[in-house]
DNA sequence: TGACAATCCTAATGCCATTAGGTTTTCCTC
DNA sequence: GAGGAAAACCTAATGGCATTAGGATTGTCA
């Protein structure tokens, strides 16, 4: 009836096939590698020619950026409510909560992790936009050491730009492991991510208060 | 004059030749990315027609693992000639100037890296040939720790599959980060591989003998 | 009903890897 | 030094890809 409502029937239709596209894309990469993905064999499965495509999307690092955004949201806001959902105050359990629920993430979109923490497409950069969730959650994990050092857990050279450097290596490393290692696995029982709470305790030690500086 | 010297002579060219089209394609991957070689642009460079290249190599894949054999190879004899030139008999010292040599290599190989350490091309395998030369990596790591057990360096926990594990992770995921974020600089000046005696100490600080256990 | 815009199409361009099949060059044997 | 085999290289062709240009179809509203 009035044009708000025509547009929004005709905009959440458009939302619809740019969500299906971009599902199908995830779908096909997973099966054909990330770097492969080839928009015709994506218009085929969406049941399109590979031009119609263009009205979606401008280009294919487009897609790209549009899954970067999406996964880095995703995985952003999952560590947010796992956080959220613990009935805990202290930062250093937070603080480990998030890396596990991160690690987990990971684990179940290795596409999408692949996409974000390796740089394995090519031409590809993701857009500021697309980048900003990866952003926040640095800053979070910033946050919450630097709440472990204020409630004395923690050193405070473990916010240090050598600490956080530390901290996101360190828990990287086992995730790069385990997903070019062992992808067809859990979190808990990886031969890598199973050592999580390892490399968490050993950076706890190094940055000990009172004591664990140099 | 014999058939021999004949042969020679030619395989000597033939082999001139492939060792310029690998180096060609090292060039190529370093300003187009590792995944976007294209055999069409070795050939131009090299001054052949692009089918001329089959005399070579089998396939693109085949150029990828001989690339992936070259680089393994390359990167094994560093480190243990790196050990070789050290006049120390210390154990935790070798291992020490192992990892320092493997980071350099990398750092100044990065594309071979890519190639050796991500899983980055899309229906790229080593071969088991090609592949032998990483094995011989890991089992010199091995060597050297069990001689720091042996030694009573190290407790017996670092030689054990989580302690390789732990070992290979956190020296890979420094690896990892600093060739994703900021691969134009040194090993030594590199903002996460600066870190590498860092992660060494925590390494030796949980598997110190008589205490460090669990 | 007519018009506008969104949606989708076909056709075409220029890139790629790879195969088929022929020509030139190299080099050893006789 | 002539002949011939094998190596090295070529052109032509196939079928794939991303992307652009431009036309047809369809839905939606005045």
């Amino acid at each position: 009836m009035s044009t708000a409502q025509e547009l929004d029937r005709r905009g959440r239709r458009r939302q619809q096939t740019i969500d299906e596209i971009l599902d199908v894309a995830v779908e096909l990469m997973q099966t054909e590698g990330v770097a492969a993905l080839s928009l015709s064999a994506v218009a085929r499965k969406v049941g399109m020619q590979p031009p119609s495509l263009y009205q979606y999307f401008a280009s294919k690092m487009a897609i790209y950026d549009a899954l970067f955004q999406r996964g880095a949201e995703q995985v952003r806001d999952a560590q947010r409510s796992a956080r959220a959902a613990a009935g805990t105050t202290d930062q250093l359990e937070l603080g480990m909560i998030g890396v596990a629920a991160f690690g987990k993430w990971c684990m179940e979109n290795q596409v999408l992790s692949q996409l974000l923490f390796w740089r394995t497409v090519p031409g590809f950069e993701p857009s500021p936009e697309a980048f900003a969730p990866s952003l926040d959650m640095l800053n979070d994990l910033r946050h919450y050491l630097q709440g472990a050092v204020d409630a004395g857990q923690l050193d405070s050279g473990a916010v240090s730009d050598d600490g956080i450097a530390l901290f996101t290596s360190m828990t990287a490393g086992l995730l790069s492991q385990q997903l070019a290692n062992e992808p067809d696995t859990t979190y808990e029982e990886g031969r890598f991510t199973r050592l999580m709470p390892v490399v968490l305790d050993m950076f706890y030690q190094r940055y000990k208060p009172t004591r664990g500086k140099k």
